[in-house]
DNA sequence: TAATATAAGTCAATAAAACTGACTAATATG
DNA sequence: CATATTAGTCAGTTTTATTGACTTATATTA
C-alpha cells in the first residue's frame, strides 16, 4: 500500500502544505519596503517577476500562471506602463496577441525587489548540499505542473 | 568564490522564486471552489492550516507568521468565530493569550479544504523518491527560519 | 468572403483583504 | 504601584480581485 510510506502519509502532505504557505509569505513579504517605496504592490510583484524569468510572456500566460481575472490583471498592467517599468509589443505571428517586456528601468526594479530577496534563499541554499537544492527544485516543479 | 557553484548563481535564485510563488499559487488555488460553498476566502484557509497543524496556536504567532496586522487577522477569526469553526480558549499560564482551536466542525472543513489540495502534492510526491521529497522539506524549512 | 472564434481591453459595480491610526481592556512583570 | 505586553475594537481607507456586459482587433474556417 502506498500510504505505507513515510513521505506519502497525509500528516506529511500537511506539512508540506503549510511550509509552501510559510515560505511564500516569508520570501514575499521581505520586499514589501521596495514596492512601497515605489507605490507598488504584491501584484505588480509577482506580475514582474514572471516577466522578469520569461520576457515576451503573453497576457493569456500571466492570467493561467497567476489564477486572476484579465480585469484584475490589467489594472496591475496599466499601472507598471504609466511607471515606465514594461511595456507591451504585438505578436508578431498573431496580432492579437501581446506581449510584456521590462523596460530598462523595470529591469532595475526588478533588481531591487530581486535584492531584498535574495538574501533569504541564497542563505537557506548555503546551508544546504547542491543536492538538496537540486532536489528541492524537482519536486517545487512537480507541484507546479 | 561561493558564485562558482551553480546553484547559487543569482539566475537560479530567480528561478526559486518564481517557483515559490507558482507552487504557492497553484496549490492554495486548488480549494478555491471549497471556500467558496461556504463564503471564506483565501485568508480564512490560511488561519485554518496553521491551526490544524498546531492546535493552540496563538494569535501573536499566527501574526507574525502570516505578516498581516492583528485587525485584518481579527476579521477573519470573528468571521471562523461566527461560523462555529474555531474556537479561542484563555491560556492557563497566561490569560492574555489567547489560544485558537478547531472545533469538529472546523475539523470537518478543515479536512475538506486538504482533499481538495492534496491531489497535487501527493501525485507530485509519487514521483519523487523518499530522498527528493524529505530533501525538498528540509530546504523549505530553512527558507522560513 | 462571411461567419465564427480567440486574445485582449474596457466600463461599472461590488466584494474581499489588508492597511493606518487611535483607543480600550486584561494581565504580567519589575 | 507603574509599566509593558497581549489582545481586542472602532472607524476610515486602500489595495486587490471579483462578476458581468460589452468592444476591438485579429485569426481561423466553412
Amino acid at each position: 500500500m502506498l500510504k505505507d510510506f513515510l513521505y506519502l502519509k497525509e500528516k506529511n502532505l500537511k506539512d508540506v502544505i503549510e511550509l509552501l504557505l510559510k515560505s511564500y509569505t516569508s520570501s514575499f513579504s521581505d520586499s514589501e519596503q521596495t514596492l512601497k517605496r515605489n507605490s507598488l504592490g504584491k501584484a505588480h510583484h509577482r506580475l514582474i517577476i514572471l516577466v522578469d524569468n520569461k520576457p515576451g510572456l503573453k497576457v493569456s500566460e500571466i492570467l493561467s500562471s497567476l489564477k486572476v481575472t484579465k480585469q484584475s490583471l490589467n489594472r496591475i498592467i496599466q499601472d507598471l506602463i504609466k511607471k515606465d517599468l514594461i511595456i507591451l509589443k504585438k505578436g508578431e505571428r498573431d496580432g492579437r496577441e501581446k506581449k510584456i517586456y521590462l523596460t530598462d528601468k523595470g529591469i532595475k526594479f526588478s533588481d531591487s525587489l530581486f535584492n531584498s530577496q535574495k538574501g533569504r534563499i541564497l542563505s537557506a541554499f548555503k546551508k544546504s548540499s547542491p543536492d538538496e537544492v537540486l532536489y528541492f527544485k524537482n519536486v517545487l516543479k512537480r507541484i507546479i505542473e
